[in-house]
DNA sequence: TCAAAAGTGTTCGAATTACACCCATGG
DNA sequence: CCATGGGTGTAATTCGAACACTTTTGA
């Protein structure tokens, strides 16, 4: 048996959401679209599945290819699939969601691989659906960020409480209180005090913070969430 | 420009898990596989995208023809791509779960489509990688009933608690005490209570209750959860 | 009359919320 | 010395967990 015969072929395109927070906001990166159609265009990173590899091998082969980020956190996200939804040629697309620290990377992107960084709230037209890839890798990140300590991986090796808090803020549109969102952080045990102080942002500094890494990879499945129940999005 | 000349087509299948409950157990709905390779061997529902159908499309035309089942609750699980893992040739499959009232339809699919339910924990060696689809829809269908109240797709209009409590069970195959379960499951207002009894399973007889198909609707994107925190396991 | 499932409340501890002032420092 | 963000505590409430007896009725 030689194969399916009367199955009619098509593309497999893998795209990724890459999320980043530079303190402020959450950023998505992205960039221009390197041949027809749409060359030049804004895009998500993107590229065809190869014969012989998986989907995630080629989710991380185009990621390296495209900005040389490798070991990221990668996930898949969802199989998008209208039959016009590339112009050229019937292609499947399965999306995945990358979360990095986006300073470790940032001159090597911005200047190695011309990707740039746009608050998510402000990024340009995109091709094809990515617009509609984004907001959906949006959701998931609320949901999953409700539910493991995913969030980390956005952040730098040390980070101060107001950092993450306001990286929370940034992801669930919402204002959280200081006192109890410490508590609620603490509480988790992920966290670990440093001795130093990040001074870029007051006067005073304040402390760092380091993450449990044992604690982290255990907790992955037993997270409670972050938001009071009432605003939940989830 | 015709079409991206260098790249590798391959086949995209579907396969659907299909959920349903007996009152007792959760199940899904096997069939015998109808075409080589593995032809007659235990598998998930499944079919092959034809060109000018989405995937939600080829989905429900699978579902359709395989089981004659329509308007049920459908969502794409995850993409499944490991390069050898359909044996004849590469393909990719795209995973949906379903849920279903099992009564609604039982004997429609054990008659006319030949297929047969199985207690999941008592399901046959499956073709491919169809075990480990299975497994991750048990897991995906704990975090979606945790979280939204999807779990009433798998019970007929009119229900007992008990019921409902023992699907519950079934799902997080933990004991759950019914004055709580019964305290919280009526908080959450989705539950319209009927006149009549089941009498069925008891000489008392149990009120039936029915669903708030409006505040359902609602709901999906509002739900807290049914078990306690220390229990979730999502 | 009894077996079998239905139905029903209370108490305790933990978690969540709302809320406001002092601290440390560099300029 | 003061403006700025960092850091801290308490009281009220709600929520979740544990726990056992009475009711109904068909056989």
């Amino acid at each position: 048996m030689k194969g399916y015969n009367k199955q009619k072929k098509l593309l497999a395109a893998i795209d990724c959401i890459i999320f980043g927070f530079d303190g402020q906001h959450l950023k998505i990166l992205l960039i221009r679209r390197g041949f027809e159609p749409a060359k030049n265009k804004w895009s998500l990173m993107g590229g065809f599945v190869d014969s012989g590899e998986s989907l995630d091998t080629a989710a991380n082969r185009i990621l390296k290819q495209l900005t040389g980020l490798e070991g990221i956190y990668l996930e898949q996200m969802y199989a998008f699939g209208e039959p016009k939804r590339d112009p050229i040629e019937r292609t499947i697309s399965i999306c995945y969601f990358a979360l990095i620290d986006i300073h470790r990377y940032e001159r090597q992107l911005t200047h190695e691989y011309q990707a740039e960084w746009f608050n998510i709230n402000e990024a340009p037209a995109l091709i094809f659906d990515h617009k509609a890839m984004v907001s959906m890798a949006r959701e998931k990140l609320r949901y999953r960020a409700g539910l493991h300590p995913v969030i980390f991986e956005l952040l730098p090796e040390k980070f101060t409480i107001t950092q993450l808090q306001t990286l929370y803020e940034e992801i669930y549109m919402t204002a959280l209180d200081k006192r109890n969102f410490l508590r609620k952080i603490m509480a988790s045990g992920l966290l670990i005090k440093q001795s130093d102080k990040d001074k870029t942002g007051s006067r005073k500094g304040a402390f760092y913070y380091g993450l449990d890494k044992k604690k982290y990879n255990h907790t992955l499945l037993n997270f409670t969430g972050m938001l009071p129940p009432a605003r939940r999005i989830i």
